[in-house]
DNA sequence: GCTTGAAACTTCAAGCTTGAAATAAATTCC
DNA sequence: GGAATTTATTTCAAGCTTGAAGTTTCAAGC
């Protein structure tokens, strides 16, 4: 009994919805987790870490809508959690000479420590989390990962 | 010039960093995706979606405890989402006999047929977002996922 | 110069999310 | 049977998130 093509089409549709389902599975555990010691382990958020992280890598500061893109969430977003970070002193705007409009985000020198502190946290502990995988299956998987992503970009919504 | 293993170990873990920060990438690429198609398209939000994808899932209804364990959110995220679900007319709460605390939700007939509109398209845009993935591509990734998340259950929080 | 349009942000309302506190009902233990 | 505990759920405040609308500033075209 052999399937004919329309068949084995479906099939892959479904295998690659189960696939979407266990990647969901675990890229939500895996925030899940990493939420919780953010919180009680720093006393932050994945928000805040994120932006961190992303001004953190750019030591001269990001313009308000490069850290938004950056990080793939809205203008009025990266506002709101830079308003917060500023108010307990983690970072500051700057404004820009020559653009009355533009503003930069940068982390303070404190925001710069405690940063620190939690990014060699949060390595050990997606360390730990992925432990599981070795070299070769990292390789592997991030391949496989990669072809999705290339794609992704070139795709237009219909 | 060869590696200690120290040296080694740390790369790893940075490989496994790496990898995470792609595996979150591409799903949190694709969410987006979905999010919008679901709003453009449907006039839905992604966590009603998943919520009616559990109940379509358990035609005889899950308690909102069940409901809020199967999809890992907190008990008061699903009180929420029921509500407005159940204002929509799309789902339902029934009393439990022989337990007056407990709440079962079930979809309403046109929740279900809603739910599996879109349900069809759904599946439709994880096959194209998905589809420089081969059947042999699919397993592999399934399998190293499967492997991260059997250790994750058993991982206590330190 | 002036107007028109684009760009950089912020504000806003609505909904999602969480963890903690509150309520109510069932169960367990004397 | 009554007290203490556990279980099921809702409520709540705070923060995250979005898309849309609004403000201010810059850039182009005339």
């Amino acid at each position: 009994m052999t399937k004919n093509a329309r068949a084995l089409e479906e099939d892959l549709s479904k295998a690659r919805l189960r696939l979407w389902l266990r990647l969901l599975k675990l890229t939500q555990g895996i925030e899940t987790d990493l939420r919780r010691k953010l919180r009680e382990h720093h006393g932050t958020t994945l928000p805040r870490f994120d932006v961190m992280a992303a001004l953190a890598r750019h030591p001269d500061g990001l313009k308000m809508s490069e850290l938004s893109s950056y990080l793939k969430v809205s203008n009025g977003n990266v506002t709101g959690i830079v308003d917060r970070l500023t108010q307990e002193g983690l970072a500051l705007r700057i404004s820009v000479p020559g653009d009355r409009r533009a503003q930069i985000a940068r982390l303070t020198p404190r925001g710069r420590e405690t940063f620190d502190s939690m990014a060699a946290e949060h390595e050990a502990w997606i360390d730990t989390l992925l432990s599981d995988l070795g070299s070769e299956d990292i390789t592997t998987m991030a391949t496989l990962a990669e072809r999705v992503l290339a794609k992704e970009g070139t795709y237009e919504h219909p």
